[in-house]
DNA sequence: TATGAATGAGGTTTCATTCAT
DNA sequence: GATGAATGAAACCTCATTCAT
C-alpha cells in the first residue's frame, strides 16, 4: 500500500511533466525523453505507468476533470437561478484555465481536435458535464427564466465555445490579458441573449411619434427605465 | 503561359488533395506519399511546389480566406444594419465550413492550434478579417443599434467561438447535422444580447391581464407577433 | 561550324562555373543546380554536355592539364640541368595553383581522393607528366647531377607531396600566404638532398685556420663559392 | 561500470566498422546502413553513440591520434638528434599508414579534405603534433644540426607531404608497394636537403683526378667521410 | 538547342517502444 | 520497480537525371 501510494504520487508527476511538455511543444514535438527528463524519471519508467505516449496525454485531463466536477456541483448546488448557474460555470471554466494554462494548452489545444480522445473514458467524464450544462439551460427554460425555443446545445456551444476562443487567444496571443474580466460581459451577453425579455406577460402597445425628437426621446430612456434587466 | 497556367492548376490539386489528407489523418498523420498519390503526382512533384510539409499545410487557407474575404466584403456592403451584417458574417462562415468540410477540418483542428500558422502571411489575412469584424461592431455602437458598453473584441470572440465549436462539433461528433440551421438561433441570441433593448422611440404602454389564459396568449404571439415566448 | 563553337565556349563556362561550385562546396555539396545558376543555363542544359556530375567534374583537370604540359615542356626545352629543370616544374606548379585556386580545390581536395578519377583519360595525361618528372630526375642522375641510388619516384612524389601539402594549407589555412616564395626553399632542400655532394670526384683536402676570421669567412663564401649549388 | 565498458567496446567496434566502410566507399557513398551492418547492430544504435554520420567519420581519427602522440612521444625521448627524431617520425607515420590501410584511406582521403574537420578538437591534436614537429626542426636549428636558414614550416611540409603522397600512391595505385622502405631514403633526402655543410669553415682544395676509378671514389667516400654531419 | 517540369531512388535521422538486468 | 541500451519503422526531403516541347 506504501509502494501504492507512491506510484501514486510518481503517476501525478509525470502527468504534470507531460502537461507541461506537451503544453509547450505539442503533442508530436513533444518527447517521451523530455518528458522523462522533466519528470526526473528514465524514458522506460514512463512506460511503467502508461501504456503509450497517448495514454499519457490523455490522463492529463482526467484528475482535473473528475476533481472540477465535483466542487463545481458543490457550487451549483448552492446557487439559485439558471442565469446565476451559468455565470458559475463561466467563472469556474475561466477560472481554472487562467489559473492552469498549461493544461489550458493541452485542453484546448491538443485534445480538442483528437479525435481519439472521443473514445476515452475521460472524455465521457466531459460529456457528463456537458449534459449538466443543458439541463440547466433546461432548468432555466422550464422556470421561465429563458426563453422556451431556447436551443439549450446552442446555448452550451455559445458559452464554451465563447471561453475556448478566448482562452485560445488569451494562451497564444496574450489577449485578453485577464480571463476573469470575461465572466460578466460574457454572462450579460448570454443571459440577455436566451432570457424571457422582462417575463411581462400583457399586451405589449406601442405608441410612435412621427418624428421623435432624438433628444426628447434620450431623455425619455431614461426617465421610463428601459428594461434592461429581467426582473423575477 | 501555357505552362503557367498549367502550373496553378496542379497546385490547386496539391492543395486539394492535401486538404482532404490532412482532414482525414491530421497533419502528423498524413505523410507527403499518401498526398500524393491522392493527387497523382510523385512526392518529389510536391516539393516542385511547396518547399516543406509545413508550408503545404498553409497553402490551403490561403485562397478560401482571400476569395472568401472579397465576397464577403462585397455581401456586406449592400447590408444595413450591424445586426444583419452580424447574421451575413454567421451565415457566411457555417455556410463555408458545411460547404467545406475538409477545408473546416483543416482551419478548425490543425491549423488553429498551431503556433507556426500564427506568423505566417496567410494569417494577416484572417487578422484583417477580425478587425473587420470588430468595426461592424463599434459600427453598431455608434449607430445605437448595440449597447454603449458592448465589447467588441468579446462579441467576435462569441460569435467565432460559438461557430467553431460548433463546427468542430458537427465534424467530430455528427451534431449539428445542420450547421446553417444555426444561423438564426445564433444570431437571435447574438444581437438580442448586445442589442438596445429593441431600438423602438416611442412610448411603451403595457396592459396586463389578471390572467391571461394560455391558450389566448399563444396565439396571440403568433397574431401579434413581437415576444415570442411564453411564461409557465 | 558556327555553333560548334559556341558549343566550345559554352562548355568552357560550365566547367568553369562547376570549377567554381565544386571549389567552394566540394563535390558532393555542390548541386548540379548551384553550377547551372552559376553558369546561367539551366541544370538540364548542363546535361547535353556532360552525361554525369561526375563527367563534369573530371573534364574540369582536362584543359589545365593539357595546355600547362605543353607549356611546360616548352620551357623545360629551353632550361638546362635536371635540378633547373625540377627547378621549372616546382615553379610551374606552384604558379598554376596560386593563380587558380579553384582548380587547386578541385584538383587536390576532390579529384585527389577519387577513385574513379583513376580510370579517366585526363588521368592518363597526369600519368605522362608523372613519366616526365621520373625521366628528368633520372636524366640528373646519368648527369651525374644526383646521386647514384637516387629514387626517382620519390623525388617526385617528395616534389608534388611537398607542393600539394603546402597548396592545401594554403587553401584551407591561408598558410603560407605566398606560394611562390616556397619555390627556392624548396628546390634547395630537395636539389641538396639528391644532388651529388658537389659533383667533384677528386680529394679533398682541409686546411684549417687557427681563428677564421668571420668576415673573411663570408667573403670567400662568396668568392670561392660554396657547393651549395652543383656545376653542370 | 561494466554496462561502460561495455559501451566503449562497441562504440571502438563502430568506429572500426565505420573505418572500414568509409575506406572502401568514400564518406558519400558509405551508408550508415552498411555500417550498422559491418558492426552488426541497427542503424538507430549508431545514432546512440554519434549524433551525425560525419561525427562518426571525426571519431575515426581521435584514438589514433591520441595514442599514436603518447607512443610517438615517448620514442622521441630517448632518441638524439633531429635528424634521428625526424626519422623517427618518418618511420612512425609510414608504420601507421602501412599497418592500417583504412585508417589511411580515411585519413588521407577523406578527413584531408574535409573543412569541416579543420573545426574539430580531434584536429588540435593533430595542430598539436604540427608544432611538435616544427619544434624538432627548430632544435635541429639551434644545436647546429640543420641551417640556420631552414623553414621549419617547408620541412614539415616536405615530410608530411611527400609521406601523404606516396601512402596515397599506395592505397590507390598499388606503389610503392612497401611503405616503410621510404623511411631511410626519406630521411637521407630531407636530412641531406637541410643539414649543415659540415661548418667547417677553411678552405677547401680540390684535387681532381683525371679519371678517378668509379669504386676507389666510393671507397673514398666511406673513408674520408662525407660531410653528412657537422661538428660545432 | 535549351529547358521547364517531373520523378525515382535513397539516405539520414527521429522516436516510441521493448526488454534484459 | 527502474532503467540503460537497443531497435524497428518510417518519414521527410534532396538531387541527379530524364523527356516532351
Amino acid at each position: 500500500m506504501a509502494t501504492n501510494k507512491r506510484m501514486e504520487v510518481r503517476k501525478a508527476n509525470l502527468i504534470k511533466a507531460a502537461e507541461k511538455v506537451f503544453a509547450e511543444k505539442g503533442f508530436h514535438q513533444a518527447t517521451i525523453s523530455e518528458i522523462a527528463r522533466q519528470a526526473g524519471v528514465s524514458d522506460a519508467t514512463i512506460y511503467e505507468y502508461f501504456p503509450t505516449k497517448e495514454e499519457l496525454l490523455f490522463a492529463i485531463p482526467l484528475s482535473m476533470t473528475l476533481k472540477g466536477k465535483e466542487d463545481l456541483l458543490l457550487h451549483l448546488k448552492i446557487i439559485r437561478g439558471a442565469a446565476n448557474k451559468l455565470r458559475a460555470i463561466i467563472y469556474w471554466y475561466l477560472d481554472i484555465y487562467e489559473k492552469h494554462p498549461d493544461y489550458a494548452s493541452v485542453a484546448l489545444l491538443i485534445l480538442k481536435s483528437n479525435r481519439e480522445f472521443l473514445k476515452t473514458d475521460t472524455y465521457q467524464v466531459v460529456r457528463e458535464w456537458a449534459r449538466l450544462f443543458v439541463d440547466i439551460v433546461k432548468e432555466g427554460i422550464e422556470s421561465g427564466e429563458f426563453k422556451v425555443n431556447t436551443d439549450p446545445y446552442l446555448v452550451r456551444a455559445a458559452v464554451l465555445g465563447t471561453i475556448e476562443h478566448n482562452v485560445i487567444s488569451h494562451l497564444l496571443l496574450g489577449r485578453p490579458k485577464n480571463l476573469l474580466s470575461l465572466v460578466d460581459p460574457l454572462t450579460e451577453i448570454v443571459v440577455r441573449g436566451i432570457c424571457q425579455d422582462d417575463g411581462f406577460n400583457g399586451w405589449r402597445i406601442k405608441v410612435a411619434f412621427e418624428q421623435p425628437p432624438e433628444k426628447l426621446e434620450q431623455k425619455l430612456d431614461k426617465t421610463v427605465g428601459r428594461n434592461k434587466k429581467k426582473r423575477k
